[in-house]
DNA sequence: CCTTTTTTGTCGCCCAGGCGACAGGTTGTT
DNA sequence: AACAACCTGTCGCCTGGGCGACAAAAAAGG
């Protein structure tokens, strides 16, 4: 367990790190940069899938829709971390959709240049593949908590993982602001909006958190692990 | 919809068509071959994960296992597919379990000798990363079924797909055989044995398919889309 | 401020499907 | 042929949690 919760927020290391020069300069010259604000959507569904993303600041949700208009998130992008990389895994089109869910910085290169990147350098490509080995362990623990959780252990599971990826330790316990209104959290649980509603109040009476609109803290260390 | 079926037997593409001479040399040279009866494991999770497998003949399951012994299958492995690839992405040990479903002829190569192997040859390269892509987007829309569909959807689902990948077109429908259990239906649906038998019985009824303990033939063809 | 829109909080209904239990079939074994 | 081991078929109970409905609270916008 202490290993699985790792991986969630270990996926944060930096994808350039030991990066030759030459190619974070190619990379420099290769890539722009641009800037999108809450609610923006960075690529629909069914779109020619071309370009690979890096996300510098703010939050993207990547998402699935059915036709009838019900949603779930399969991953949420922070800081530091790549999406898009379908593009240089042979998919041509989107099936996801990427929304901006906090004001966002990003940098983007097309998968072409980015391609032959990864055929110059033997760094990348493996810090990559590690990625992408990040990426597919992550659904993987996801499809296992939607078939052996309940809604309420996967959204203590998700607070934990939040908290972890996006918070900041204090003195009293670990806090992240802003925070996710209740339909987000039931999107990213597989929950309803009642429920995650009725779970958190729960936790909060059981003083495991503490929560507001504008943020969550957990109380205590313990909690977490 | 259609689109997305087609993924689920694409897959099987041949992972080394228009693979360089000398890399299938080195390859033949640095592999070793290996059968296995039903029911033997490949390798158990938390196992040190350095070998790679290309399956021959036969079928494997990978699959997931609680504390209590609760399990559910992410993957069915068949001929022409890899397993054990995340071993490439940096992976250290298994958190899967794979077992033989049926009797198999294995190939397996180091995860070193085939990191070379990758970084020679750009084509293997680029077939591995077609080939993770694929298995991303499948895991992504087991996830999006197990959210969105019930059971009886994820059951029919499971069947079309296992037909269409292993199944014989024949005058009178598809047919495969030898055919699985109602509890390996289970954990490959996320669902448990008794409403397995008792859909595959509504179906039977519905003149949908015909099955027995040794095959399972899908009447018409129109269902099957 | 005052109005509109968005979130949160709560109830009650309802049902898909999990689970235990047990009976009858089938297959493999010696 | 007889026994063991496994697989299929069926019932009935029981409950987690989805869903609609509506009220109260908070935020946003003019």
């Amino acid at each position: 367990m202490a290993d699985k919760t790792k991986l969630w927020y270990l996926q944060n290391f930096n994808l350039f790190t030991g990066m030759e020069k030459s190619t974070m300069l190619s990379l420099d010259q290769n890539s722009r940069m641009q800037k999108n604000a809450k609610k923006e959507i960075i690529y629909f569904p069914d779109e020619p899938n071309n370009t690979i993303y890096f996300l510098k600041s703010g939050k993207i949700k990547i998402s699935r829709i059915t036709e009838d208009g019900r949603s779930t998130t399969l991953q949420l992008i922070g800081p530091g971390e790549i999406f898009g990389e379908s593009a240089i895994l042979g998919q041509e089109k989107h099936e996801n959709i990427a929304e901006v869910m906090e004001d966002a910085i990003i940098c983007s290169i097309s998968k072409d240049n980015f391609a032959d990147l990864m055929k110059k350098s033997p760094n990348l490509n493996l810090s990559i593949n590690k990625f992408i080995g990040f990426r597919l362990r992550k659904i993987e623990s996801q499809v296992e908590d939607l078939v052996f959780k309940s809604a309420r252990e996967r959204i203590e599971a998700f607070l934990k993982r939040y908290v972890k990826s996006f918070g900041k330790k204090m003195v009293d316990g670990w806090m992240v602001r802003p925070f996710l209104n209740h339909t987000e959290i039931a999107e990213l649980t597989a929950t309803t909006r009642q429920t995650v509603n009725t779970i958190l109040n729960v936790l909060v009476q059981e003083d495991e958190i503490e929560y507001t609109r504008r943020y969550l803290r957990i109380l205590s260390e313990d909690w977490l692990t």
